[in-house]
DNA sequence: CGTTTGGTTGAAATGTGTCAAACTTTGTGG
DNA sequence: CCACAAAGTTTGACACATTTCAACCAAACG
């Protein structure tokens, strides 16, 4: 039941098992995993646009994204990723990598060969559904970045971000109450909403002045989740939470 | 070899020979699928947003998109199907819809039920990767959509869409040279792209004023494919077709 | 303690939205 | 086959949300 006796993957196990009960001879598998464990910097690719890498890996420890540059050199954030989270899962299936990967922060990645993961998928259906329904889950939020960047204004934008985050991080237990650490920049916050950073900023303060938020360093604070939600427009079916770890 | 026997199915073989080639035990399971086949109106919904579908559906004949709208009403169109192309296989995987599927054009679709699907995929490991893959694309296309929306203005936006929308028509074979036929509105551009439908209006006028293209009615033609894929910032990378598919 | 990184402010510029009306094409029933 | 309705496209004037630029401030960091 247990996982803590190989602290490095239980972010993993903690996911998985957030999706699917895992039973004993499945969580063993998991565990049994030959992981290359990486710890990178800040800001730093962990696989690029263009790749076609043999491997894809698992977050541990700190925070990704996912992001692709214009040719006029606008960077836009498709996606962030906490522990626990597959960011590439897609390259077992994909060739070429369509997209960037790179570190928010400091941060741990366990790398899996991909033959490795075929062969578990291929022995254990189960966990091979789950990873599938994982990137589904993934394509749902990338939907909802759509609509949030295509169809909602500035103020709406930016606090669906932070409700999104607010409500991951809960799921995985990364928060109590409403109270997270998101080491995320507004410019990074700019790069995800499709927006500049000091409209950015001007939209912070605005929420901030609304008392919807308390945002001050890495800490964020949902001083009224509800209307922060309806300020958001913020429907959290699309994340696929488990019904415990919604109501977490 | 060939699939004319049963001309329902033959636009989801050929978009699955696409992806892999398919044995002919393989084509046989495809073609021995229970298919519900429907025929719908324009402007109808496959499926809504909050249903929990007991099968999923092949676009047979016609045009689709996956949709959301906020509160304010604003919609947002998140993706285009097109024959051949299966858009809520999600909900094989996924309880609750988190969008919308609707038609564009009278259509034509065959609807499998999940237990069925499952089974193929039991089955048949090869297709179920292929299913997979599928959805893996479908994910990609979603990415790439957020940064059309999030960091391209709207000359480049719409330029984006019709690229894409030239590729994928070209890849299945319902093209020729650089003309196809698109029955997609001008206003259904706008959703597609997060602009208003009276500037949508003016970005194809300049468009066309530029050479880059002819549209009028449904028909599309490419003046200047290289000169339209630079103006939209299109790298087809992201539709992740196979080499053959890619050239056609 | 200086340097870097991230946050904040103000003024001016601009891309895109809104509104309202006219025009054109397509579809349909008489 | 015409007449009309409906749907889609085009136009102009104006409003405004957001960007850009440039400077300054605050906090974190080695």
């Amino acid at each position: 039941m247990d996982a803590s006796f190989n602290p490095v993957v239980s972010p993993l196990i903690r996911k998985l098992e957030s999706i699917i009960a895992l039973s004993d001879d499945e969580r063993q598998a998991i565990l049994d995993l030959p992981l290359q464990v990486m710890s990178l910097r800040a800001d730093q690719d962990i696989v690029r646009e263009g790749d076609r890498p043999s491997r894809s890996c698992a977050l541990l420890e700190g925070f990704a994204c996912t992001y692709k540059s214009t040719a006029e050199g606008k960077r836009q954030i498709t996606a962030f990723y906490i522990p626990g989270d597959i960011p590439d899962l897609q390259s077992l299936h994909l060739e070429v990598l369509d997209t960037s990967l790179g570190t928010l922060t400091p941060s741990k990645v366990g790398f899996i060969q991909h033959e490795v993961l075929q062969e578990l998928c291929d022995r254990h259906p189960r966990i091979a559904r789950a990873f599938w329904r994982e990137t589904l889950i993934d394509a749902s939020v990338f939907r909802e970045w759509t609509v949030n960047v295509g169809r909602r204004d500035a103020y709406a934008r930016i606090a669906h971000i932070l409700c999104e985050l607010m409500a991951r991080m809960r799921a995985v237990g990364l928060a109590r109450d409403h109270t997270v650490q998101i080491p995320i920049t507004q410019h990074e916050f700019a790069d995800a909403s499709g927006l500049s950073n000091v409209h950015v900023n001007r939209v912070i303060q605005a929420l901030r002045s609304d008392g919807l938020i308390v945002l001050k360093g890495e800490t964020l604070q949902a001083l009224d989740w509800e209307r922060l939600k309806e300020a958001g427009d913020f429907d959290p079916t699309y994340l696929h939470l488990s019904p415990k770890a919604e109501a977490a």
